[in-house]
DNA sequence: AGCACGCCGACT
DNA sequence: GTCGGCGTGCTC
């Protein structure tokens, strides 16, 4: 090292255009599944722009193609290899905080996928793309101590021009002033005199109607109600909690009718009052504009997050939340990343509906991810259902979240008489295929005739559910999945539900051509004629994803049956959530039994899940309510204790059976999948995967001696094998420990490369197991 | 995930 | 002789 110091100056002046100071390098993750970040020099010129939780442009590959990218970190530190330099920095404010980017952090160890895949899914594309946002042109005056001396005379236009700036006291809009003026001539002067000067700025593109959640006319102050007691216990306890900070899960297990939202409201004013945010989330299916209505308040401003919104829609919501214009976020799945400034509280309605798990990269459950940002923050969350997933009660039991109890409905009201009708006893009529029994058909007559309201579940959409030769024994399928066609009246056409490939209604079996076909089983279509049938004076709805697909028509049905234009109201599953219609005083569910005898470790905790919440929409008023079921299997301990509103003993025996068969919540599961179009090739893969298991499960038992191994069975054919065209290959980790889990799975990612035209993924804590 | 590099078969 | 099949491995 030279010591001798230097006789001249530097050559570079030490001036402020010219800062020397050490080099900077940032770390760069990619939408790939690549597991960790990438260096890049940071050019002098972008010095000022890069910072962590903005997207930048870079040179990616082999190709050096430029690729977008989340700057994960900034560091001083020179790095011990050659590195390319990123192009250029796409976000003026940063998407992210150091919170959420460690969420997403552990969120990619955890569902292993790439860090970049989960930022990307995470910030919104209407946000990425600055949807709904213009650049903007402001002025403003030059502010006395900056004005040029001697002062420059001005024209009567230019001094016009002037006098509304100071006026306005704040920057105007380059195009609204020089409307006000008829014409920018005198604004140009003005810049070139050095008394105004100009800047450009991004803007919601719609600024006056913006999209303000439901709030178009101011909302009233929500009325003071008084809690039941057991309301009153549940709220001090969580009242006590927000008072101190750190993180704290309440488990709120309220039966249907027992009031949970109003404890929702009143954690959420608390938090609002405390000048901090929530998130609320719900499922998909519940965010009607009712729910949404209900956390309006004269005082607080909503932003509203979900699909169904247009991409500058969403982008302007986010943008709100982020500049900390919104107190509460409501909103499904995905606003559990909300980009709140000062997040308070996060409430996880309904917390057992699947709907929170996404089927795609990054396959994240929303209430876990919720679950560990409230940790993260160290915030209290409420999980709040009337039949807690057995995650969650689990949970509670090992006094890891507070369990709160609300056994009551409101006002005293009475859970509704369930009556359980075995079909197997159910006298038939002749040669008629009726879906509606003699008992649950006299019952309708009863309500009807005592101006009740009806609502029938059957959880099948379509109108005949298989196409059977009585021949040949041929079922209609789809070509690409292993699944029986259904027929749909309405579309007269076949349609797979899975798919969604069409196809003409056949009149002669496509396998033996003879003309006898059968079009059989039941659908809310076919349920529909045979109620017209049988109550030829009464309105009757459908309510399925099939007539509810334009936006609004799920509000106007409502709003139909709340007025009492429709008597009978049927659907799936998306009745069975949420509806509060005092006048329903009768609710059928044609067939308890769909869903119950699906390949699924949680088909029992489904079917009493959908149980108990349609049953809940009967009694909400003054008069008791009445749940017939029909069903098959009336002994099965989810139709039984669901008919006595027994929540604790069915979860008691499930969990009893999940221990026996180290199924969750006992055990952690992980599901890896292998698909290919060639069938071959996938059975020869997963065959090579089982090798790759066995390998990292004697890895992870050596290095892990005491923990008892992670058990692996497969390869297996998917239960549906052929899917999209895909033939599906599965296996099923358990183990009692998330981390060897991750160990064993990890391993096998790193050694096993799929051959051309096949894949694998992976989920873990898997929801769907098709 | 892309994409380039590389090593074997049927074509101008 | 070359165009191109896809297997393999890397991406700061």
């Amino acid at each position: 090292m030279d010591t001798v110091i230097q006789p001249n100056p530097p050559s570079l002046p030490l001036t402020e255009s010219h800062p020397v100071h050490a080099a900077l390098f940032a770390e760069i993750v990619f939408d790939r599944p690549l597991d960790h970040a990438y260096t890049y020099a940071v050019p002098e010129t972008l010095r000022e722009q890069i910072a962590v939780g903005k997207r930048v442009r870079a040179p990616f590959g082999r190709g050096d193609r430029s690729t977008d990218g989340f700057c994960v970190g900034v560091t001083e530190q020179m790095p011990d290899r050659e590195v390319k330099s990123i192009t250029e920095v796409l976000d003026e404010e940063s998407l992210l905080d150091d919170p959420l980017l460690r969420l997403t952090r552990w969120m990619a160890d955890y569902y292993l996928c790439g860090w970049g895949q989960v930022l990307h899914a995470v910030v919104p594309a209407g946000v990425r793309a600055n949807a709904g946002t213009k650049s903007a042109v402001f002025v403003e005056a030059v502010p006395q101590a900056e004005l040029p001396n001697p002062l420059p005379t001005v024209s009567p236009k230019q001094k016009q021009a002037l006098d509304r700036l100071r006026a306005a006291g704040q920057p105007l809009e380059q195009s609204q002033l020089g409307r006000e003026l008829g014409g920018t001539g005198a604004i140009a002067g003005l810049v070139s005199k050095g008394l105004v000067r100009k800047f450009t700025e991004r803007v919601e593109r719609n600024a006056a109607t913006e999209p303000h959640a439901a709030a178009a006319e101011p909302t009233p102050q929500r009325p003071e109600l008084v809690l039941s007691a057991d309301q009153q216990a549940a709220w001090e306890t969580i009242h006590a909690g927000l008072q101190t900070s750190g993180f704290h899960a309440y488990l709120l297990h309220g039966v249907t009718g027992s009031g949970k939202t109003e404890i929702y409201l009143r954690a959420i004013e608390e938090v609002i009052r405390q000048g901090k945010e929530a998130i609320v989330l719900v499922p998909e299916i519940s965010l009607t504009p009712q729910t949404i209505e209900r956390f309006s308040g004269p005082e607080h401003s909503v932003a509203v997050l979900h699909s169904h919104l247009t991409n500058a829609e969403r982008g302007g919501h986010w943008r709100r939340i982020a500049s900390g214009l919104a107190q509460i976020v409501v909103g499904a799945r995905s606003a559990v990343f909300a980009p709140t400034r000062k997040l308070g509280l996060i409430v996880i309605d309904e917390e057992h509906e699947n709907s929170f798990k996404q089927e795609s990269i990054p396959r994240y459950h929303g209430r876990d991810v919720a679950v560990m940002r409230a940790s993260l923050a160290g915030i209290p969350i409420i999980l709040g259902s009337a039949t807690p997933s057995l995650e969650s009660w689990h949970n509670a039991a090992k006094k890891s979240y507070t369990l709160l109890e609300l056994p009551t409905r409101v006002a005293s009201r009475p859970m509704p008489t369930v009556k359980l009708v075995d079909l197997r006893h159910e006298p038939k009529t002749p040669g008629k295929h009726f879906a509606i029994g003699p008992t649950l058909e006299m019952a309708m007559r009863q309500t009807l005739k005592d101006n009740g309201q009806v609502i029938l579940l059957l959880n099948r959409r379509g109108y005949s559910t298989h196409i059977h030769c009585p021949g040949c024994g041929h079922v209609a399928q789809c070509i690409h999945c292993d699944l029986a066609l259904t027929f749909h009246r309405a579309k007269a056409a076949l349609l797979c539900h899975y798919c969604g490939w069409e196809s003409a209604p056949v009149l002669q079996c496509v396998q033996c051509g003879q003309d006898s076909v059968r079009y059989q089983g039941l659908g809310t279509e076919k349920l529909q004629v045979e109620i017209e049938g049988k109550f030829p004076d009464r309105v009757v709805q459908r309510m399925d994803s099939d007539t509810m697909s334009k936006p609004g028509s799920h509000r106007r049905v409502l709003d139909a049956f709340r007025e009492g234009k429709i008597q009978i109201l049927l659907g799936t599953q998306m009745i069975a959530k949420g509806l509060d219609f005092p006048n329903v005083t009768l609710v059928g569910v044609i067939n308890a039994d769909v869903g119950l005898h699906m390949p699924d470790f949680r088909a029992a905790e489904r079917t009493f899940q959908l149980l108990a919440q349609v049953a809940g929409r009967a009694g909400r008023g003054d008069r008791n309510g009445l749940v017939m079921v029909q069903t098959f299997t009336p002994d099965h301990p989810c139709i039984a204790l669901a008919a006595q509103h027994d929540y604790h003993s069915f979860a008691r025996l499930e969990l009893a059976l999940r221990k026996e068969h180290a199924y969750p919540p006992y055990q952690r599961m992980a599901r890896v999948i292998v698909r290919s179009e060639n069938q071959a090739a996938a059975e020869a893969f997963a065959e090579t995967l089982a090798g790759s298991f066995q390998q990292a499960v004697v890895h992870s038992t050596r290095r892990f001696p005491a923990a008892a191994p992670v058990r692996v069975l497969g390869p297996a054919e998917c239960p549906v094998f052929k899917l999209k065209g895909y033939y599906r290959f599965h296996f099923q980790l358990q183990s009692d420990n998330s981390g060897l889990l991750h160990t064993v799975l990890r391993e096998v990612l790193l050694v096993s490369k799929p051959p051309h035209g096949v894949e694998f993924q992976v989920d873990v804590d898997p929801y769907s197991m098709l």
